[in-house]
DNA sequence: TTAATCACCTGAGGGC
DNA sequence: TGCCCTCAGGTGATTA
């Protein structure tokens, strides 16, 4: 599923066919998504160029003539490039025609993605506008997750991925930087000490970082006719892994619901202090 | 204000 | 083989 190394791939895939591009055409298949497309999109996206092209947490920002599109991949959206007509497959909800001929196409077969228009700057929109810093910027450290969290009783792995605190943190990077931390994903968050915090904010920098690096070397297929941009096969330790012997100690590694995630961790690397 | 829960949706996988 | 059930997950909305 798309975590935010994939939307950053997803952008920087994209950037080089679209940008300054003006849009001759939208085609909607299905407007049914996390919320319902409004009727006059494709109207008020018509022969709008795209002047700039951002990310925003897991948020795509289309900046154009008269708004910005935001676009959200949700669980299991993608995006790909199309050089030409190409006849849409199930779930192809969206495509968009650009004046150079290529199409972005938008398919998510769980509509848990989005497509919204806003006539605002994007960063004052609802749903962008709470947003906390971006994990790779200079705002997010040790420090900043120490006092944010003093007034936060939450468990730990909640607290991280709440976007409010920091965007861009999914279940499986929340698991994996606990796991290197050796933090136990139900420690109350206002317990962790600033030197824990600053251990794990350089984990998710670092895991992050990786994680695009990765998926920055398989850009040149990013408009591969099957739609595949070869996404990460960064290594996971745990995710994904409950049951199985631990990476470090060989014990079993404990599955649990933490905010109604699934959550694996090992009791003996992560002990609940 | 904070924390927990619900809702949305469909593919995958397991059991029968 | 086919049907049914459960699970997975991002995030805004709702409830306590």
């Amino acid at each position: 599923m798309p975590e935010l190394p994939e939307v950053e791939t997803s952008l920087r895939g994209i950037m080089p066919h679209i940008d300054q591009q003006t849009i001759t055409q939208v085609v909607i298949r299905n407007r049914k998504l996390r919320w319902p497309l409004p009727p006059n999109l494709e109207k008020k996206l018509g022969g709008q160029t795209v002047h700039k092209l951002t990310r925003r947490g897991k948020y795509l920002i289309f900046q154009c003539d008269d708004g910005s599109l935001l676009l959200h991949l949700g669980m299991s959206g993608h995006l790909r490039i199309l050089e030409k007509q190409t006849p849409p497959k199930k779930h192809d909800h969206v495509d968009i025609h650009f004046a150079n001929g290529k199409t972005l196409r938008f398919n998510d077969p769980r509509r848990f993605g989005s497509l919204i228009w806003t006539e605002d700057a994007p960063d004052e929109h609802t749903l962008l506008a709470h947003l906390g810093p971006e994990p790779l910027g200079s705002e997010f450290s040790g420090q900043y997750l120490f006092n944010k969290s003093r007034s936060r009783q939450l468990s730990l792995k909640s607290f991280i991925m709440d976007g409010k605190v920091v965007v861009g943190v999914g279940n499986i990077y929340a698991a994996e930087s606990l796991f290197a931390t050796r933090l136990h994903p139900e420690q109350p968050a206002n317990t962790v000490s600033l030197a824990d915090y600053g251990k794990l904010a350089k984990t998710i920098k670092n895991i992050l970082q990786k994680a695009i690096e990765q998926g920055g070397t398989t850009l040149k297929d990013f408009s591969r006719s099957d739609g595949s941009p070869g996404y990460f096969s960064i290594k996971l330790k745990v995710y994904g892994k409950a049951g199985q012997p631990c990476p470090r100690c060989k014990q079993k590694l404990e599955l649990i619901q933490v905010g109604q995630r699934s959550t694996v961790f090992c009791d003996a690397c992560q002990p609940l202090r």
